[in-house]
DNA sequence: CAGAATCCCGAAGGATACTG
DNA sequence: CAGTATCCTTCGGGATTCTG
C-alpha cells in the first residue's frame, strides 16, 4: 500500500492527519450539524447539508464512523430508521470548527459577505 | 462563473469557507512553519515541507497571499532572495491549527503513531 | 535561488437511476 | 426512508523540464 520511500505526511504528520479526517467537502459540516442538534436521521442530514448527493452523504458518514467521529444507529422497523451522532471523540474537534468559523466570520465581514448557515436550527 | 442556480457554499457558509481557505495538502503546514519560523525564504519553505514540489509551493504561496494570510518580500539582489512570513489574519489561525494538532497527537497515540514534524527546527 | 511552463494522472465529487 | 450502483467529469496535485 505504502508507496516504497513516499512520504505519506497524512500518517504522521499531526496537521495533515488532522486535515485528513476532517477534510473533505461536507465533513465539517455534518460534525458541526450533529454538535448542534444532538442528533440527527439520515434524512436531516440530507437537508442539513442542503447541496449534498446521497452518495456523498453516505461516504462521508462512513468515514466519520470509521474514524469514531460520529455514531451510526440503526432501528429495525418500516420504513427504515437511522441515527447520526457525534461521538467524544468528535466533540473535542467542535472548538476548532468553531474557531474556524469565527475566523470564516470575521473575514466575511471584510468582504461584505453575508454568511448563511445550511443548518435548519432544529428550535425556531 | 457561478453555475446558475448552484448553491456555493464555500462562498457564504462559514465552515466552508475557512476550509476553502486553510485546506489543500500543504497550507497548514505552511502557515504553521512560517509561525514557528517568524520568517522563511522559499528554499527554506521547500525543504521544511519535505514532500512538497514547486509547483504546488509556489500555488500554495500565492493563494495564501491572495487571501492576505502570509507576506511576500522579495529583495532585488542577485541571486534572488524572496522571503515568507505569517500576516496578523494567518497568524489568527494558528490557535486553530494548533487545536487540530492536539486532537490530532491525542488519536495518533491510541493508534501507536509515532508523529513526525516535517519542519526543521530553526533551533537545534 | 526562486520560480514558470507543460504534461499527466488519480481521486474526489456530481448526476442519475434503482432497491429493500 | 435510507441507502446502492454506475457512469462521468473535474481538478488537485505529481513529475519533469526550463529560465531570469
Amino acid at each position: 500500500m505504502a508507496k516504497d520511500n513516499k512520504i505519506e505526511a497524512f500518517k504522521c504528520c499531526p496537521i495533515d492527519y488532522g486535515f485528513k479526517r476532517i477534510g473533505g467537502k461536507y465533513k465539517g459540516r455534518i460534525l458541526y450539524y450533529l454538535y448542534e442538534a444532538k442528533v440527527l436521521r439520515y434524512g436531516e442530514l440530507s437537508r442539513a447539508v442542503a447541496d449534498i448527493t446521497t452518495k456523498m452523504l453516505t461516504q462521508s458518514l462512513k468515514e466519520l464512523e470509521a474514524d469514531g467521529l460520529i455514531n451510526r444507529e440503526m432501528f429495525p422497523v418500516v420504513p427504515p430508521k437511522v441515527e447520526y451522532s457525534i461521538t467524544d471523540r468528535g466533540r473535542k474537534l467542535i472548538p476548532f470548527i468553531k474557531e474556524l468559523m469565527e475566523w470564516s466570520l470575521e473575514q466575511m465581514k471584510t468582504e461584505n459577505i453575508s454568511p448563511i448557515f445550511f443548518s435548519k436550527p432544529q428550535s425556531q
